[in-house]
This record gives C-alpha cells, sequence and structure tokens, in this order.
DNA sequence: ACCTGAACACCGTTCAAGT
DNA sequence: ACCTGAACACCGTTCAAGT
C-alpha cells in the first residue's frame, strides 16, 4: 500500500531502534515489518551502513540553525548543544547510530559542524583551536546527554527494574577496592535527571570553552 | 603448544582489534588465529560480549592509580586523563571497544571511576554533580582522544591517502552551504598532533571542571 | 577440565530475473 | 524504475560427544 520511500525506510528504522536498540534493526527485519524482501531495501540504500546515515541525518535534519552575527557566540553554541541534548532524550538510539556513523557522511551533521565552527573562529580561537573544539562539544554533548538516556527497550517497569538490578550491582561490589562507587549507588544510577543534564551537564561543556576563550582575550 | 588461555585470546583479539578494526574481530577468526575451534572460546567466555570486556579489562588493568590524599586532586585528576588519553592513543581499537562494552562490567574501569568520584568529592562537589563530572570526564576523555587515533587498518601509505581522500572530499563539498568546513579542510583532516591534543585538549576538559568548581568556592 | 563436530538461526549482499 | 527469488559467505551460539 503504502509506496516504499527512502523516508519511510529510515523512520521505521528509528522506530525500532528507539524501541530495541540498534542492534534490532536488521536489513532483514527492516523488510519483514514494511512487508517488502529484503532486497528492496537495496533499491533505496547502496548498504547498510547508508541505511544508518540515512537514519543520523534524519534526527538532525530539523535543527534550522542560522549563524547571527549580532548574537553572542556563547549563546547560539549553547543553543546548538541544547538542540543536540534534547533529539538525544527523544530519541533513545540516536547516541548509537552517532557513534557509529562516519559523521562526514551526514548532511545535517555537516550543516551543525560548520555552524559551530563559525562560532568558535568568531570567538577568537585559531583554526586548529577551533576543530579540537567542535569536535570536543559535539561528542561531549553526545556522550554526556546519551548517557543520560532511559533506554526504552522493555517498557516502563521494565526500565525501572533495570536501574534497580544496577543499583543492587553496585552495592554488592567489594566496597574496600569500590568505595565511592558502592557508596553512591544511589545518585549513578539515578537517570533521566533532566534538569540537571540540562543546566549544568551543558554549563561543564561551554564553561570550558567559555575559559579558554577568557585566556585567549586576557 | 602455548596453551589456550583467555590472556593469550584476550590479546590477540585486541592485536586483531589494533590492527583492522574491531569489526574484524569475530569468534570464527579468532579462533582460527589460535588454532583452534570457535566452540573452545566458549570454555573461557561466555559469549562474545564476555570477550569485549575482557579486551577493555586489559587495555585499563596496568593503571595502578593511587589516591593520595597530599597531592592537589586537580593534578590527579589531570594524570588519570592523560594515562586514559595515551592508552587511547597506543590502542587504535581502544575508543570502539570501550564504546561497545556495557563499562559496569570492567573491573579495570569502575577502579578508574572509583578513584574519578573520590577526587571531585573531594574538590567540594556533591554527589550527583561528581557523578556528571565523573562521566563526563572519562567519556569526554574517551571520545576527544580516540578522536585523533591514526587507525592504522592499512599500514602508513594508506593511512597517508585516506587523510588526503578525506580531506579532497571536505574541500569539494559545496561553499555556500559548509563554508568553514570548506575552508579549514586542512586543520579539520590533520591528525595525530599529539602536542596539541595533550595540551589543549586535555587542558579543555579540566578547565570546564575547574570553573564549575570555582564556582563552588566563590 | 578442556576441546571438537555437527547443526541452528540468524546476518549482509550479489546477481539474474521479473514487471 | 522498482521489486522478487535463489544463492553465497559470513556471523554467534547450543548441545551432545569426545579425551
Amino acid at each position: 500500500m503504502g509506496k516504499l520511500t527512502r523516508e519511510a525506510v529510515v523512520e521505521r528504522a528509528l522506530e525500532i531502534g528507539d524501541a530495541e536498540g540498534l542492534q534490532a534493526v536488521t536489513i532483514r527485519r527492516l523488510a519483514q515489518e514494511l512487508g517488502v524482501t529484503p532486497m528492496a531495501l537495496y533499491w533505496h540504500f547502496k548498504n547498510k551502513e547508508q541505511l544508518v546515515v540515512g537514519m543520523a541525518d534524519h534526527l538532525i535534519e530539523g535543527f534550522e540553525i542560522t549563524p547571527d552575527g549580532s548574537r553572542p557566540w556563547r549563546e547560539q553554541l549553547r543553543e546548538l548543544v541544547g538542540r543536540l541534548v534534547r533529539m538525544l532524550r527523544r530519541h533513545p538510539c540516536a547516541e548509537a547510530v552517532l557513534e557509529e556513523v562516519d559523521k562526514m557522511e551526514v548532511p545535517a551533521f555537516l550543516r551543525v559542524w560548520d555552524t559551530a565552527l563559525g562560532l568558535t573562529l568568531r570567538a577568537g580561537f585559531g583554526a586548529r583551536e577551533s576543530c579540537l573544539i567542535t569536535r570536543y562539544i559535539l561528542q561531549g554533548a553526545i556522550a554526556l546527554a546519551g548517557g543520560s538516556v532511559e533506554h526504552r527497550r522493555c517498557g516502563p517497569e521494565g526500565h525501572a527494574e533495570h536501574v534497580r538490578l544496577k543499583r543492587v550491582r553496585f552495592q554488592s561490589l567489594p566496597p574496600d577496592t569500590y568505595p565511592n562507587i558502592v557508596r553512591m549507588a544511589v545518585p549513578l544510577t539515578e537517570r533521566g535527571d533532566a534538569e540537571l543534564y540540562d543546566t549544568f551537564g551543558v554549563d561543564l561543556l561551554l564553561s570550558g570553552i567559555e575559559s579558554m576563550a577568557a585566556r585567549l582575550d586576557g
């Protein structure tokens, strides 16, 4: 019925990935859910790698970043990171997708990267520093936000169970070799603490850059 | 001849991974190189996941971190990150291994994490902030250092060719949508710039934490 | 305790063929 | 242009059996 289009395939893939993890996204499984032969997908994607590229592109696509020379670069960088973080929280499989993919192949990611580069250059950083900083902030946002995502692999009560199990595992570690982990089992396993991540986490990322920028000015 | 031991398997796996990438490390390939049946490995490892856990543990094992109450926490955190970065540069597959693995299952990683937690707690951060910060700094170090690694997938001249190709790809992007990437194709593809990564990169990571700590004191 | 043989249920991918 | 059928070369893993 519904024609097999690139977009439909990618969206279905993201649904599976968000629900069951990226490793559940296989060509054969995808084809089955779309009511089609595995080989049909090879008409729309050269190979599986390009399918994942498509997933990544779809995730970042709608960011609509408009570099604005009149607003301060810190503010705009913060906004960029904020968008990344929110997207990562909406899509549990986004972190895995962005880690697996060669980001150079993802147009939407390159646009984000280009914008970030423009901002750090404007901040006064040199070419090589800007490369490092942008890599750092984008990777950092993915790692930080991704780590805070509750994977919905098993439904809400399955998630709570998963957290409980992890906590128990921490608590039953030998306290003489892992004193802090044992003692902090509860805060370590508290996830989805959105507020803390959105404020403290992003602050942490940006304050590093800002203090490096301060050294440039001083 | 040489008996099939857990350690021998893990070391062989790391050799393959460093040389050809983690995706080349398969049970069957590993068994073949060790002159043994694939099923022999299942005597020493419950499954492939546990093999990768073993690889990760072996990578971090020799860190010998001795928390020293008399030295400043910044210095010790910096040393910890430095060790991680150097290990990641020595082992091209380390980043992939540490991303794939469930770090909770890796004793050596838990010891590093515990040490880092002890240091941030001593710095005056609260429990939840310490969790965030340690996750941030460990993940950040992995992402930053891993991104600077030259994968020896194809030998030295194959690597140079790979860089050249990537550079050309950047340069031939549409300059109106990716102005900065096109203009900075050269610095973007310069890798193995060890000095810059070891100083600026680690500074960047730590200055974020230090400026957050300054807010606590102030 | 340590390893083998045979089998199972999965992958991604190619290539010729259909409409 | 868009999809199917059959086949190939790979995976990880189980289970009974060997020494």
